[in-house]
DNA sequence: CTGTTAGCGCTTTCAG
DNA sequence: CTGAAAGCGCTAACAG
């Protein structure tokens, strides 16, 4: 014990928790020795002791054949999600489900490790051992899903928004004839980016000249993209409700023939990295990721704090204009 | 206490532990009344009395300032690392730094927290703080970072042999005049690429046509494949040594008014996913990134099991062909 | 095979 | 302001 070099007891844990409680002196004094024999505090002594761990948990299923394992900017929002976690003190743990099955699979491992709260990044999936977490009255933050209960709160951009500023800037650059790949239908993201999308178009007096539905991913935008083709008369202009998708869409307007954004405009949403490094530039709607994990930080924070569950964070989306419309 | 519900003791532990050591039948009984009272092990408390806590950190620094944030397919790296660390019970915590600067900043969240092992991503730099953590005898095992010590090894692409792959890739399509971007210079991933170009290159009795640097990313590839396009006589071919360059190199070509591969072939490295997004298709050599993650929770399960430290694991590249070159 | 008994290192009343 | 003492839930000898 390193409590020992000195001469208090429970005051060294006085010093490192409420240490205005503590003589000037004394905590001097502690806090040399400290330094001295190079102490720390063991987070297992002090969460089996307090309960809390200083941990936030991560569900993020990575099973390949679920869909959340590929979101499609984790990578950015995990950096923000990090950073600001981490100016708290706090670290992430990434979950492993636990290995007996059933609804507690994830559950289980928050209690076991007492991890204060968690954030759940799984991209549109209604997943029993999700919902569990939020059952149990797990502090939970949901990541572009909609997850409420007494200490659930989400995350999420103004998808809605964002189709209409799709919708908007397509029509004022004139077109009329103006379609849309969706994404995968009953997912709320899909929904409500086509709802903006709509209700704009509707507004200026305009319908939609198609709307197939795609999974997110390039190959059904390339599909989709070739059944808006063969549409008579054409539309020349059609928002993908996702960059991959709307890369695909690109591409089978290339394999026709025909120019973007002379020919068929299009617009994507998302912002991911090759919105910009494909020619001739993606304009698309952006989520603002880092936003989205540093938001996600303060509402479990909050939480954490004992303040009441955070109402939902609908984010702001910007269009961004490059070559494809 | 979920043990008082049976009859006895730490033979719950026992249970749990060392099962084979209990008599069938008290193992029922209690493997009964913990599923009925929902009972389970706290993880805090045993990491307090064991010192393992079954939990492996992933060092990771996102300070935008430093390179590592931005390793180009963390997000594979990271599935199949957490798969594979899951599949073995073991979680991932997202270390924070330490709040107090200097080179234990990583050494000292591992040993609050009791870290079994470590994982490092970050991509090429020396961090005295990264140094630190082998120096403590802590198992590390690094990725992509040449990282040794009693307790430490590595995993990493064969960058020479990938380099050598596209080198004799190029020769073979009759290519005569050929230059390549490299990486930032002192890291030596680029300079094994390099060197293993160059070799295959000297091999067909040919030597490289201009070799500028870049730091991996886009802009750099730009403006070094601007400053080939002006040699006299032009390369035919250049080998980027990191797909993100490759794609701004593709961008000067065309910028400048040639054809990809028919004026300027071109091939990368990584396998990243624009690779396969930008047209005409990148020719490069790919990174095997669940093979890196797979590996690097192999090397430190074995290390973990007491096993003597692994060697480093170099894993094959394989050269996808695509429209590039 | 199964109890008993100490701790693991920290927080937290409760006195002083 | 600072000790003393009792636990947090589990593992690990050590007897039976």
């Amino acid at each position: 014990m390193a409590r020992r070099s000195g001469v208090s007891v429970a005051t060294v844990s006085r010093v490192f928790n409420t240490p205005e409680v503590v003589s000037q002196q004394t905590r001097q004094l502690v806090l040399g020795i400290a330094a001295e024999v190079g102490y720390l505090p063991n987070e297992s002594a002090r969460t089996l002791a307090t309960k809390k761990s200083n941990m936030v948990g991560l569900v993020w299923d990575t099973d390949h054949r679920r869909p959340g394992w590929r979101h499609p900017f984790l990578q950015d929002i995990l950096v923000a999600l990090k950073s600001a976690l981490s100016a708290q003190g706090l670290h992430l743990l990434m979950l492993a489900p636990d290995p007996s099955p059933g609804p507690a699979r994830f559950l289980r491992a928050v209690q076991r490790h007492n991890v204060d709260g968690v954030v759940i990044i799984d991209n549109g999936s209604r997943d029993p051992a999700v919902l569990a977490l939020a059952d149990a009255g797990v502090p939970c933050v949901a990541l572009d899903l909609r997850f409420t209960g007494p200490a659930c709160t989400y995350i999420t951009s103004d998808n809605r928004g964002g189709g209409r500023q799709a919708a908007r800037h397509l029509i004022e650059r004139g077109h009329r004839r103006i379609a849309t790949i969706t994404g995968p239908m009953p997912t709320y993201p899909a929904v409500e980016r086509l709802e903006g999308f709509t209700a704009a178009l509707a507004e200026a007096g305009l319908t939609l000249a198609g709307a197939p539905a795609g999974d997110w991913y390039l190959e059904s935008g390339y599909t989709a993209m070739k059944q808006l083709l063969d549409l008579d008369p054409r539309p020349t202009a059609v928002f993908a409700a996702g960059d991959e998708m709307a890369v695909g869409a690109l591409r089978a307007v290339h394999e026709a023939g025909l120019r973007v954004p002379e020919d068929v405009a299009i617009v994507g949403f998302d912002d991911i990295e090759v919105a910009t490094l494909i020619p001739p530039g993606l304009t698309t709607v952006a989520q603002d990721k880092t936003g989205i994990g540093t938001a996600a930080a303060e509402a479990i924070t909050a939480m954490l704090g004992g303040a009441a569950t955070p109402p939902p964070t609908v984010l702001p989306t910007e269009l961004i204009v490059r070559g494809s419309a």
